[in-house]
DNA sequence: TAGGCCATCTGGTCCT
DNA sequence: AGGACCAGATGGCCTA
C-alpha cells in the first residue's frame, strides 16, 4: 500500500508540473510519467520480484494465460519501454510530417503561412500526379479547364478556391518575389476573388468542383523551359513527349535548388527520380501511372537565369 | 460553441 | 524481446 502511495504521488507530482509546462518536450516527459499510470490501476504492486500471483478466492478460474502481478521492477520496466515506444512514435510521426511537408512543397499552390491539411495535401497530390500524367498521356493542356477540374476533384471547396486562385493569376503572377513570403503559385487571399459558391455541391468538405462552377479563364502556361537548354532525361518506359514541354507548375521537384540552410532542399523529392518519395512502399511500383513526369536537370546557377522570380525558389 | 485539424499516448499486431 | 506500424482515444488550438 506505501508503494501505491509513493506512485500516486510521483502521478500527482507529474499532473501538477505540468500545468506549468509550456515546452513540448517537457509536456512529453509528463506524459510519460503518467502513462505509467494507468497500468497500476490496473495491477497490483507488490514488493517481490516476479512473484507469481497465487488466487486462493473462490472465484472461477479464469481462462487464458495467468497475468502476472506487476511488480516495481515490472511496472518501471514497462514504464522504460513505454516511454521509449512513445519517443519512437512522436519521431515517426514527425517523419511522416516532415515528408508530408515535402510534399506540400511540391505542390501547385504552397504556402507557408496556410499550409494544407494532411487530406488536402493527399488529395490535392493525387490530382495532381493525375493531371500531369494527362497532360503527357493526352497532350492534354494545363490551360484549360478540364486541369482544373482534374486538381480540384474531390478537394474541399476553400481548397479548390485556393488552387482556383492559382491557376487563374496567369504567368506574370506566378513568378513572385523569391524573398517573399507567399505561396508558390497563390495565395489564399487571392482566391477571393474566385471564391464560388457552388449550389449543388456538398459544402463545404470534398464535393467534386465542376470547372462550370467556376467561371474561370482558362490560367496560361507557358513553357519557359528552352528544351535546349535542358538535359532532358526521360526515366520512364514511354517514348519521349514530343509535344509542349510540362509547364514548371512547381520545380522543386524536379531541380535540387538550396537557397537557404534547409536541409530538406537537398534530398530528392517529388518526381526527382520515379517517386522516390510519394509513398511507393517496397516493391517500388508507380501508383498506376505508365509514364513520369519528365526530369530536367538544370544546374542551380543556371535555374536561377531561368527562373529568377519563380516563386517556388522561396523557402 | 461546434467542428476541423492536429499532436500525442496507447495497446494491439506483425515482423525480425 | 523489441521495433515498426496502425488505429482509436483524448485533449488542445483555431475558426466560422
Amino acid at each position: 500500500m506505501s508503494e501505491m502511495v509513493s506512485v500516486h504521488g510521483w502521478m500527482e507530482e507529474a499532473l501538477s508540473s505540468q500545468d506549468e509546462m509550456k515546452d513540448t518536450n517537457q509536456r512529453q516527459s509528463a506524459f510519460d510519467m503518467l502513462s505509467g499510470l494507468s497500468h497500476e490501476e490496473h495491477g497490483s504492486i507488490d514488493g517481490e520480484e516476479d512473484e507469481e500471483e497465487e488466487d486462493d478466492g473462490e472465484k472461477p478460474k479464469k481462462r487464458g494465460p495467468k497475468k502476472k502481478k506487476m511488480t516495481k521492477a515490472r511496472l518501471e520496466r514497462f514504464r522504460v519501454r513505454r516511454v521509449k515506444a512513445n519517443a519512437r512514435e512522436r519521431t515517426r510521426m514527425h517523419g511522416l510530417n516532415d515528408a508530408l511537408d515535402n510534399l506540400r512543397r511540391v505542390m501547385p499552390c504552397y504556402s507557408k503561412t496556410q499550409k494544407l491539411s494532411k487530406i488536402e495535401t493527399l488529395r490535392l497530390a493525387r490530382n495532381y500526379i493525375w493531371a500531369l500524367s494527362e497532360v503527357l498521356e493526352r497532350g492534354q493542356t494545363t490551360e484549360g479547364k478540364s486541369f482544373l477540374e482534374m486538381l480540384c476533384k474531390g478537394l474541399s471547396q476553400p481548397t479548390s478556391n485556393l488552387v482556383a486562385g492559382c491557376l487563374q493569376l496567369g504567368p506574370q503572377s506566378l513568378f513572385l518575389d523569391k524573398h517573399e513570403d507567399k505561396p508558390h503559385m497563390c495565395d489564399s487571399s487571392l482566391s477571393h476573388a474566385y471564391s464560388y459558391q457552388s449550389p449543388g455541391l456538398p459544402s463545404p468538405p470534398y464535393g467534386n468542383i465542376e470547372a462550370h462552377h467556376l467561371h474561370l479563364k482558362a490560367p496560361t502556361f507557358k513553357t519557359v523551359v528552352d528544351p535546349s537548354m535542358v538535359n532532358h532525361t526521360l526515366n520512364c518506359t514511354t517514348p519521349p513527349y514530343e509535344g509542349a514541354l510540362t509547364p514548371p507548375l512547381s520545380i522543386s521537384g524536379n531541380f535540387s535548388l538550396k537557397q537557404d540552410n534547409s536541409p530538406d532542399l537537398d534530398k530528392p523529392y517529388g518526381f526527382r527520380s520515379h517517386y522516390p518519395s510519394l509513398g511507393l512502399g517496397s516493391h517500388g511500383h508507380p501508383p498506376h501511372f505508365q509514364t513520369a513526369v519528365p526530369r530536367y536537370e538544370i544546374p542551380i546557377d543556371m535555374a536561377y537565369e531561368q527562373y529568377p522570380h519563380h516563386a517556388i525558389f522561396t523557402e
